[in-house]
DNA sequence: GCATATATGTCAATAATCCTGACATAAATT
DNA sequence: AATTTATGTCAGGATTATTGACATATATGC
């Protein structure tokens, strides 16, 4: 397809555009998730662990059951992941008073800083970008993104904005 | 000092607003692989296979350490799926005339057709997206995800454009 | 109050995946 | 001829995920 009738209709989407931005979503998924999993794997932690801190840390006192609905583990994976972190104290669980069955999930003061310094490299990487890229990148990025995410996380993660 | 108003920056990103990209990123990958994930599922295959099929279809004839060196993984690990690939007859091997230690990576008209079947529902969702999101969005995704690519890997992938 | 459902946790077996290390072969290069 | 490169393989082990079964405490509906 020859740019002048790509302009024509912008919104022709050749198959070389379309398998960019999916090598785009790998490269920038792998590197952007690199740093991180070198400072987990000093703690014996892998990924898992990181996206359990990251959760707990978005939603303090969260519940178990949500947390695995998040993840879409299973109970006896996250049983793992979830025991580490709490044995090594970067997590505490709390008896939810009004059901004493849940336990709600909350960041230690070393959880909260381990939170930081994974998010920290993680946020550097995105505002870099966004610098870059220019404030109205960030929009089409954002805008791009939600259309990749299918409706139910869309519905239960992001509606609200 | 207020956590959100910890991490400066001269584009005045909250932390609030970069947290949300990387939640954005999490969820739009997972469900940009979840299709493909369920396909391959049916094959015995993983992620991994999916990888090998996606590079060597886009870069057909490509040696094994080229093919070793874009994905980062140990000749070990790419052994195993490689092997099954092969004997499957996904992918060929044809030994390079001008320089026979060289094994050159094609698809097979199999390996072609599942290839096809992936990436099409990968590239649905993202020309969705792109649809959804209009064209000058395209343009703030792709540039936001160049930013947070390594120099590395935008060097060798991404330069030439 | 009793039966049932829910939230959580755990034990066991299994499978998939990746890793390190060692070694082997063929072919190219110096 | 010696060395390096490209590829492949065997062996052992670590990690992470899975399914299935079962246990406990608590809440809820009737």
């Amino acid at each position: 397809m020859q740019a002048s009738l790509q302009r024509a209709n912008p919104l022709f989407l050749s198959d070389r555009e379309l398998r960019k931005a999916m090598e785009l979503l790998f490269f920038a998924y792998r590197d952007f998730t690199e740093e991180p999993d070198a400072i987990l794997a000093e703690y014996g932690f892998g990924r898992a662990h990181h996206r359990v801190i990251y959760f707990v840390g978005a939603n303090e006192g969260m519940s178990v059951s949500e947390l695995l609905s998040i993840l879409k583990i299973t109970k006896q994976s996250l049983s793992r992941v979830l025991g580490q972190l709490l044995n090594e104290a970067f997590i505490e669980q709390v008896t939810d008073t009004e059901d004493r069955r849940r336990r709600l999930l909350f960041l230690t003061e070393k959880g909260r800083e381990l939170e930081n310094v994974l998010s920290e490299r993680q946020t550097k990487r995105i505002a870099k970008a966004y610098r870059e890229a220019g404030v109205e990148a960030v929009a089409g990025f954002s805008a791009v993104l939600r259309g990749i995410i299918g409706e139910e996380d869309k519905k239960r993660f992001f509606d609200n904005e």
